[in-house]
RNA sequence: GGCCCCUUCGACUAGUGGUUAGGUCACCACCCUUUCACGGUGGUUGCACGGGUUCGAAUCCCGUAGGGGUCACCA
């Protein structure tokens, strides 16, 4: 049975990083049947952060990853937040100090500090020196009796090597004396990630775990944690994922741009395409295909086809996936999503124009704002008009021709694109002229820029009596 | 610095001993065209380097270099 799970921990919005581990969990979940868990790691209550639970599960929501277990789903393996689950890690801990594989350590962080210095100033990798690890029983009770504040460290075993086996990188081996006996209990009596985290995969019957590659380093520890509690044959299998790397192929981080899913949704992006992107971010089933919807990734997705190296999160091909996902959408899904955007600018049309708008919009636009931003002149008409295309294109005799062109579409009662290219193009024969003499300041005078839609769609959707007297404007003012 | 991981066009990637090294984004050119897009056609650019193994290496082995991750009472 496949039990896998997404652990974040609720620090602030959502990692485009956390997003694709999410995704990957949930992919390979849904692929096998199997069950997928939300496990929210609160352990660390200095970085707590107000509403981060609900702002996941929204934006969990929005991309449409979904969960079977967790804090807000039910479960038989609650509860699914750490920080109700305190008494059990402690327990826990308890029995690791009984069966020696643990030990209380009272250093304080200060001493702590100061090894960890020293080591560094003679060269030498910055380990805790285990004063505590050798302490006798009578020791420990004396300074237990003072109240003396401690944590529980692992006592890792010396000279051995831990193997174990990636589904992404194969075997990895780790020599024990360079891992630290880690602190399992923190002194506020909060576990650290190490024993909640192995604890609650065990306890939840996680078959496998699947996180990003900054815990390939740590999964010694929990190797050894296993083993320590004699769980080593229900151990999960784990699957460390490449990171997602900036433009200079440093772990992405906020500083080089956006990384909250959040962000991307605010700037327009539309979450199949977000979704899509991501997860070829690291994966690929060796098709020659790049548009994949959630049904079709579930279909496809594999481990054993994901990279080893590091992606860059390259915007381009993210906007080439929202430019494809929204000429993909009805006009009525685009009502729903650019409606909104129309209103907060202060355009107030019916939606049966905004519609019409949206129609000649849908393939120029790359996010789901340029249907309004990209597009003013639907909605206002243009008080300033572009230079460079003015320059070209108003010249004396384009102004006269307007002028001249005015009275036919006022007396048009069929205000059609096709007629108002009859029109315009029956004009420019009977002149001898190219009809690009007429279209270019016809757009010009009516939009005020050099570039978008067809002409005749253009003034058509705008509408005759709006046509007629933004003409009438450009003629006495420009 | 120690340990671990990684290395195919600028980016995402296909490729698992024999390919003219393929696709997508981006870029360039041309076509379509009233502009911008869309669409179509074509194109520039890549196996980090050095040794092996082999009749034959992007593919296997070793080394070097480069990049990244990790070394907290954070996850």
């Amino acid at each position: 049975m496949v039990r896998v799970r997404f652990a974040p921990s609720p620090t602030g919005l959502v990692h485009v990083g956390s997003l694709r581990t999410a995704l990957y969990n949930f992919l390979f979940a849904r692929h096998h049947g199997g069950v997928h868990i939300l496990r929210v790691e609160d352990t660390d209550r200095t970085r707590y952060v107000e509403g981060a639970v609900e702002n996941l599960l929204r934006t969990m929501e929005w991309v449409g990853i979904t969960f079977d277990e967790g804090p807000a789903h039910g479960g038989d393996y609650g509860p699914y937040t750490q920080s109700e689950r305190t008494e059990t890690y402690r327990k826990y801990a308890d029995e690791l100090i009984k069966n020696g594989k643990a030990y209380p350590c009272f250093c304080t962080s200060e001493r702590l500090d100061e090894v960890r210095k020293h080591m560094q100033a003679t060269g030498q990798p910055p380990m805790y020196d285990r004063h505590c690890r050798n302490l006798t029983d009578e020791e420990i009770e004396v300074k237990m009796e003072a109240g003396i504040p401690h944590v529980v460290r692992l006592r890792i075993p010396l000279g051995e090597t831990i193997t174990f086996n990636d589904l992404v990188r194969g075997d990895v081996s780790f020599d024990s004396k360079t891992i630290d006996d880690q602190v399992l209990l923190k002194s506020d009596g909060f576990p650290t990630y190490h024993l909640a985290n192995v604890i609650d995969d065990y306890m939840m019957k996680i078959s496998h775990v699947i996180r990003g590659e900054e815990w390939l380093s740590s999964t010694p520890k929990h190797v050894l944690l296993y083993r320590a509690f004699g769980w080593e044959d229900s151990m999960p299998k784990f699957a460390h994922l490449p990171l997602l790397l900036n433009p200079d192929r440093s772990k992405l981080s906020k500083r080089q741009g956006d990384v909250a899913v959040e962000d991307f949704r605010d700037k327009g992006y539309l979450p199949d395409a977000l979704i899509n992107f991501v997860a070829l971010l690291g994966w690929n089933p060796s098709a020659t295909e790049e548009i994949y919807s959630m049904e079709e990734l579930i279909a496809q997705f594999d481990l054993a086809k994901v990279n080893k190296a590091g992606a860059v999160f390259g915007r381009e091909k993210l906007d080439w996936f929202n430019a494809e996902y929204i000429r993909k959408k009805s006009l009525d899904e685009l009502l729903i999503l650019v409606k909104p955007i129309a209103k907060d600018r202060g355009y107030m049309v019916s939606d049966e124009y905004l519609k019409k708008v949206i129609h000649l919009m849908q393939e120029r636009s790359r996010s789901i704002f340029d249907f309004v931003d990209f597009a003013g002149y639907f909605f206002k008409a243009p008080t300033e008009f572009e230079e460079k295309s003015k320059a070209k294109n108003w010249t004396p005799e384009a102004k006269e021709r307007i002028a001249q062109l005015l009275p036919q579409f006022k007396a048009l009662t069929d205000w059609t694109h096709e007629s108002i290219e009859g029109i315009v193009r029956s004009y420019a024969e009977a002149n001898t002229l190219s009809a690009g003499k007429l279209i270019h300041p016809l757009r010009l005078a009516v939009s005020g820029v050099g570039m978008g839609p067809g002409v005749f769609e253009l003034l058509e959707v705008i509408g005759k009596d709006e046509v007629c007297s933004r003409l009438e404007y450009a003629i006495a003012n420009l």
